[in-house]
RNA sequence: GCCCAGAUAGCUCAGUUGGUAGAGCAGCGGACUGAAAAUCCGCGUGUCGCUGGUUCGAUCCCGGCUCUGGGCA
């Protein structure tokens, strides 16, 4: 069976939530979560999450589904978030899938490697070894993958020893035979793009809002709940325990967040711009339909470099617009995945 | 008004005994299959304030101008 959805995955703070409700509300949808921080219980402030009030009565799932004492992952993801939309679509309701968080949603349209997942006992073996000794060993015995990698992406390399170890079989080996090559679910994505200095300007208010509105006190009382979790090195996070400790002036926290989020912002649009062609995505604007260029990083005054600064093909819509095509095109059925560029007015 | 100092990348600055320049921060591009708000890789983006002069050649030396600091009146 192959579920039909439509997806509003973007770079943060570009207006996905405000968006989703509206969608959600105009084709009697309800909000599957696609934020990797999201999922967890007792974030809130930090991870940006929409209050329950704010919801409209629209129901969010796969939010607050796992302890951040226990760290979240792809696969868990996954299973969660298809069983939602099962459940959503079986209900004749349309799931909107929302949320910054890219691999998620190719894992959720593509589904994933059948790899073995997380062994503990053997993380805890390969950390006792230096990097350089991991990926020697990477060298030896998945020579394709540690071609891929770089020695100091331990993160990766480890993973990939993991599932050599665990599964007596290469992760370049399971990666071949899956390619994200099947689809489970069929999906209408929507990526919100506005100029980069509009988005830079709105990460810079929230993460003010984000201070303002108690993060430091939120990160006090997650630290000692739960310790130090990894999800505490997540953006907003790990800064406002800089501050705890002492390590970062409070007086400097939001300019702190802004920037990584900035950074984090561009990540996003590096993934939007160039995933839906290597999933074999059908792309809107299409080359013979009317579309604009997004305005580009801060354009500055050298207008002669910035040619060379890729940009997005965009299609403008105002907000009722949109819904309106989004419709339309549902009515038409959707039988391959496509996502579309546009700017919202 | 006079004197001194400065003017070089988006910002703070270094530098060239004359051969069109480089650091930090900011920024930009890319990768990504159970840590993805994580992790990793790559890239200086420039009318050296303007204008004359000296010189084969000036961002550098000389003159003038403009602007910005500071000082004296």
């Amino acid at each position: 069976m192959q579920y039909t959805t439509v997806a509003i995955c973007g770079p943060t703070a570009s207006g996905k939530t405000a968006l989703s409700l509206e969608i959600a509300h105009e084709i009697s949808g309800e909000v599957v979560n696609v934020d990797s921080v999201q999922v967890y219980k007792d974030l809130h402030i930090g991870a940006a999450k929409l209050p329950e009030s704010e919801r409209r009565g629209i129901s969010h799932h796969v939010m607050d589904i796992v302890s951040p004492a226990r760290g979240a992952n792809v696969a868990q993801f996954r299973e969660a978030a298809s069983a939602a939309i099962k459940d959503i679509s079986e209900r004749g309701k349309m799931p909107i899938l929302v949320g910054g968080s890219g691999l998620y949603l190719t894992a959720l349209l593509h589904g994933l490697a059948d790899m073995p997942p997380q062994d503990a006992s053997i993380r805890e073996g390969l950390d006792r070894l230096s990097p350089e000794e991991c990926y020697e060993q990477l060298v030896r015995v998945d020579p394709e993958t540690a071609e891929r990698l770089s020695p100091n992406d331990s993160v990766r390399v480890t993973r990939a020893l993991e599932v050599y170890y665990v599964s007596g079989v290469a992760q370049s080996a399971w990666h071949r035979q899956h390619q994200f090559s099947g689809s489970e679910i069929t999906s209408l994505v929507i990526v919100p793009c506005l100029p980069r200095e509009d988005l830079y300007q709105r990460i810079n208010i929230r993460s003010e809002k984000m201070v303002a509105q108690g993060l430091l006190e939120e990160t006090r009382s997650l630290m000692s709940q739960y310790g130090q979790v990894p999800v505490l090195t997540t953006l907003g996070y790990r800064q406002a325990v800089a501050c705890i400790e002492d390590r970062l002036p409070q007086a400097k926290l939001a300019e702190e967040i802004a920037l990584h989020t900035r950074r984090f912002a561009k990540r996003q649009m590096t993934y939007w711009r160039n995933e839906p062609a290597k999933r074999g995505w059908k792309i809107r604007p299409a080359e013979d339909e009317g579309s604009v260029a997004l305005p580009g990083p801060a354009s500055k005054k050298r207008t002669r470099k910035v040619d060379t600064i890729k940009t997005f093909q965009v299609v403008r819509f105002s907000t009722a617009e949109l819904v309106g095509e989004i419709k339309k095109r549902l009515r038409e059925g959707i039988s391959e995945t496509e996502v579309w560029y546009v700017w919202l007015q």
